[in-house]
DNA sequence: ATGAAAGCGCTAACAC
DNA sequence: GTGTTAGCGCTTTCAT
């Protein structure tokens, strides 16, 4: 890009030899001799030679590079999820180029346009929980643009998605209060936007269902700035309101975090009188006092099936073009002290 | 990139007119009327037009992008400073491109050579703890590529850097255990390698000096592999070997954390008879029981900071060729309870 | 095995 | 104001 940079030009003139030929010594291709390759690459090594970027790909039109797309970085989930996510495409000899949209809207809308460029091949996509619209998704199918869904999905678009098991995983926690006894169990959510918090609320209320216990839409709290501190007023407020409530599940640690602060604030004893369950498994949860109990989603895995997925893609777009398959991840219950009422059934 | 894309040349080819004209109408310049401009932009519009990233920036010799290089993004520190980058780069309408290097010296010099081939105008670069080698350092001023050092710092490398003030935030953090009535206190360090660890060190023996308490090499325990897990682990080492320590520095809150854990179970009493101070502001300080206290860093404003300094230099390469600006950030003590044994301490 | 030449999509210099 | 032309640095035919 700057002034002064070694192009293939300058190695050619060195030695030479045409533009074209130094271009494919440096790319191992067959047709040239390993003589002429070595001493190629010996001239471009003492050049310090750096191939153009842009004009390569320019030119070629493939660019062995993905774009990611999420809100945050911010925890351990979404940590793991990127490493997933490095890990298999180095595998593949692809570059990653991460874009943080915060939860903005725009950003994400101007994240994807950027990426539409021709600056990747291919995006790995995590909407924000703002996203309401969605024609700026729309518009990468019609670019023809490969994208896999990760970690949350929009339903009515018609891609491939990795996810966990939304449902299930809230079911399982909400079940698990169940059993250690507790009865009035509310909810802390986020605002709703997003699919996955959907089938988190549906999972709360169907184990409600199955053990006869009367949902009770009062004890189900939209939070839309998800922190600890907000989790910890949300709760005293519940609490006040509803002394008898026994038990939070949280949609994320974070939320947890708050209402186990809320409920020792309030003199509950936990897990002896009240219990609580957080959603991914973030650092904090085994840190807080006491350790709390977590549903833990597999970043990692969702990570590298996501860019495995993606790179297909790529790579074969024919083939891949019909199929949009729909990975749903299991997700792990961890039993720590916020929940564990009876004796013994700390598993982790 | 993909087949079909809209180009410029059939916005031109369906109005009749050249690519030049199409061109300088989407990018508003002046010699276009308002009206041919309009025109131009509705059928861009229409025809879902993207401009090619490649292609213009090919030949422009301009990316309006910036690349990060990061080791991990992986707490709120960190996402902070990413966030003021952010912030900063989009209010001089820039994009940016982020590379998470995981802490491995290759990984950073895949990074960094891979910004330097033309993607991006500049670079921010906050190395890894296991970069020892330069030479990937050096080529990008040889290159003329532009960048900032933040957060970490090569000292040998004459380049703007934006840094925190390592030694004086280890040393208030020292001063303020000794005030409290700590007088054997430990260090838990990283692997040393890096230049701004080396400074909290020499920032905790210069606060120990100076309240006349002389230093015990044995008391300053390397961990080379940073988590809360081998912080207790060194701390359980430590405080059975030295059953006299009463205090430890951590160069992070997830050893300080770790040293919570391991005095609690060793059954000393924090703060009565054992106190500790962390580095950074994690998120988990402020949670764990008792909450850490530890010395808080101004990552959003580094970020901007370093941003703004990058662009200035991308902007007018003569202009500040010269200067090597170097940035050194003031720290904050938090005193929570983990440190506060005399009464009334707490600030935070 | 190597070179000449075309061209990826766009922008800038120069015409008019 | 608008068109023509050249060319950014590279890869890829098509020659030889």
């Amino acid at each position: 890009m700057k002034k002064g940079r070694v192009k293939l030009k300058d190695i050619a003139e060195k030695l030479n030899i045409s533009t074209a030929t130094v271009s494919r010594a440096l790319r191992n291709r067959i047709e040239i001799g390993a003589e002429m390759r070595e001493k190629v690459k010996a001239v471009a090594k003492e050049m310090h030679y750096q191939p153009n970027f842009m004009a390569s790909h320019l030119r070629s039109q493939r660019n062995f590079a993905i774009g990611v797309v999420i809100p945050k970085v911010n925890h351990q989930y979404m940590a793991s999820m990127i490493n997933g996510i490095l890990e298999e495409a180095t595998d593949n000899n692809f570059q990653v180029i991460i874009n943080v949209t915060e939860h903005s809207y725009e950003k994400e809308v101007k994240a994807i346009e950027m990426f539409s460029s021709g600056i990747v091949d291919g995006l790995l996509i995590c909407v924000s929980n703002q996203t309401k619209y969605i024609s700026h998704i729309e518009q990468l199918q019609q670019n023809n643009i490969p994208f896999v869904f990760f970690d949350k999905d929009i339903p009515k678009i018609d891609a491939p998605k990795v996810v966990v098991d939304d449902f299930t995983g809230a079911f399982v926690a909400v079940e698990h209060l169940i059993q250690q006894g507790f009865r009035n169990i509310a909810h802390l959510q986020d605002n709703l936007v997003n699919h996955g918090s959907q089938k988190r609320l549906k999972g709360y209320y169907s184990a409600l269902k199955k053990y006869g216990i009367v949902k009770n839409e009062n004890f189900v709290m939209q939070i839309p700035n998800i922190s600890i501190g907000e989790g910890r007023i949300a709760t005293e407020n519940l609490l006040r309101t509803y002394p008898n409530i026994d038990a939070i599940f949280g949609i994320t640690d974070e939320l947890a975090v708050g209402a186990i602060q809320a409920a020792k604030n309030l003199g509950r004893k936990i897990p002896e009188d009240f219990g609580v369950v957080g959603f991914s498994n973030w650092q904090i949860s085994s840190v807080v006092n006491p350790t709390l109990s977590t549903v833990s989603q597999p970043g990692n895995e969702m990570g590298k099936i996501a860019t495995k997925l993606l790179i297909q893609r790529i790579e074969d777009p024919e083939k891949y073009y019909e199929k949009k398959p729909i990975k749903i991840l299991k997700t792990q219950l961890l039993v720590r002290e916020s929940s564990s009422r009876l004796k013994n059934c700390l598993n982790y």
